[in-house]
DNA sequence: GTGAAAGCGCTAACAC
DNA sequence: GTGTTAGCGCTTTCAC
């Protein structure tokens, strides 16, 4: 703050001595420099608490080593886990992180991407953007950018990672067969991977020789009650309930309770994303895994490769989900 | 990427045929410059696709216009919803958010804050942190700091913002009494807020002249299962059990049930934050709001004013809780 | 191995 | 109102 001047390259330079260069160049670490002359340098910046400015260095680098990731709802508690996991993996390369919400509305997203342009991101990481083809061909022309979360939205060199939601949409209905089950409803929504997963939960039927019950719900809390009572009102009630998400499941379980059935005595229930919620004892729900920390993994690896090549082509990476088996699953009473 | 370079202030006060200041001045809104010629540098640098470096930006100006948040736990509901409220006030005042975390390892923490000195933050904001008081006022020192969510960590020139949890802690007794409740005990934990929300019980149990039953719990779903599990095997069942945070109530809400009682017919069940999970219906928990986007912006506003009068007093910002009823609280039985 | 000099893209004085 | 000049703090040729 106003007291204290941060000491520059230049001040370290004369403390120790020697030439600014040559402090430039240790403090990277490169090799071509005397020891005794090395420790002068250390010494002399330790001495005066000095630490490279890093908005030079990036400035004269062309590069900020910082990714700009655009989230487009913090509060959901998987998104959350991925920035876990994207934070981790770009710390491991010293990258750092700059964060953006667009709230969902494509306007506020394209500001958001517009001002990590600007500030020279290294690369843009957009968790399950409501962007437009044209803002992400943009925007991908510019800077290495990878969507993760949707695989609907392809431009050129804009690489994608997603978790193959057709197979986890598989998942619930081996694992409830298994128990067996045979009336196994599904909660569909749209968007995100929602039709994917419906897509693998419809293939898994059909291969069981079972018939698909499938009720129009959406990712939410309501949406998964609703669909669920529908699904209890019907004639032939369902067995087992398969909720597009961990929330819509809960959502299903409130259904359920107030008509009087008991989960899993009277009707089994899976869930996907496998959160925070799944996990709570109270509820333990049987759930899809996305593994949050490879996405991760491979949105920063697609940034740093593509920094590399920039013009290889566009690539999807997909990683597996696996079922995790909690109480909400149990043979049809 | 490699195929276009990207347009300088030079390319777009050549195509427009005027000097470099003036597209400084235009691209930052500058009162004194006339239509004609403000027009012709925007036409100019649409064309391009020119958007300011700023990083050159912010090496001249001596300041990034980026607060550092540093977050000890991203996977924590609460926290990721004050992110979200430091999202929303810093995007206001023209800021960027650089986001990191130090997985409550102080080690790690300092690290953190080491790369957002580098990067010349305008601010530091650190949510909770693992933090000594050390490493704390050394930062304090450099730059605006404000930690958030703990009062018991303080430095010069360090403000802080905190919940009023003592008064916080004394809204579930007030309530509990008001319903006719006299036996309300109170599944406490160290660290963060908790002693401070017990504080706040006792004193109001000690207003109301009832006995105060304490067990020591912890911030997590295990504490609170084994915390009422204490409480229900006891001689005198309590009529309501205050947690001190939802997650904790979540555990002594699944202790509850498996002792064939329930909530609220049995027990009245209250916990804190009023996280995502308090407001799932199916378990529709009475809690203590925390004002999170309150809290983001008086964070936000501590750094920028602090940036204006650096040598002012530090300041101690409280937030008051609220309580929001919800199904899991009734009369007792 | 080490130092001198140039320049990254921008803003801020200062002239006109 | 507008243009010119001098840096911001660093990395990077290029000599030595």
């Amino acid at each position: 703050m106003a007291a204290t001047k941060r000491p520059t390259i230049e001040t370290v330079a004369e403390r120790a001595g020697v030439s600014k260069s040559l402090v430039s160049l240790v403090m990277r670490n490169a090799p071509n420099v005397s020891d005794t002359r090395r420790q002068k340098v250390l010494d002399a910046a330790a001495e005066l608490g000095y630490r490279p400015n890093l908005v030079a260095r990036s400035l004269v680098e062309r590069r900020t080593r910082t990714v700009g990731v655009l989230v487009n709802d913090l509060h959901n508690p998987f998104h959350a886990e991925v920035i876990d996991g994207l934070y981790e993996s770009t710390h491991e390369r010293g990258l750092r992180m700059l964060l953006g919400t667009g709230r969902r509305d494509p306007a506020q997203e394209t500001e958001v991407v517009e001002s990590f342009l600007a500030e020279d991101v290294d690369g843009l990481i957009l968790l399950s953007p409501a962007f437009d083809q044209r803002a992400l061909a943009g925007a991908a022309k510019q800077v290495p950018t990878v969507v993760v979360g949707r695989d609907d939205l392809r431009a050129p060199r804009c690489d994608t990672v997603v978790n193959d939601d057709e197979a986890g949409g598989a998942l619930p209905v081996d694992h409830l067969v298994a128990l067996g089950h045979r009336r196994i409803a599904h909660i569909a929504a749209a968007g995100a991977g929602g039709p994917r997963r419906r897509e693998g939960y419809e293939a898994a039927m059909a291969r069981h020789a079972l018939d698909s019950i499938v009720l129009e719900g959406d990712f939410t809390d309501e949406g998964g009650y609703e669909g669920a009572r529908a699904l209890l009102s019907g004639s032939r009630r369902p067995s087992a309930i398969f909720a597009c998400n961990d929330l819509a499941a809960i959502g299903a379980l409130t259904a359920i309770e107030e008509a009087g059935l008991s989960v899993p005595a009277d009707i089994s229930l899976v869930g996907y994303d496998n959160s925070y919620l799944a996990r709570v004892r109270h509820i333990s729900l049987t759930s899809v895994d996305q593994p949050r920390a490879e996405i991760g993994r491979l949105a920063v690896e697609a940034v740093t490769e593509r920094r590399e090549r920039p013009d290889t082509p566009a690539r999807l990476r997909t990683v597996a989900p696996h079922l995790v088996e909690r109480a909400s699953t149990a043979p049809p009473g």
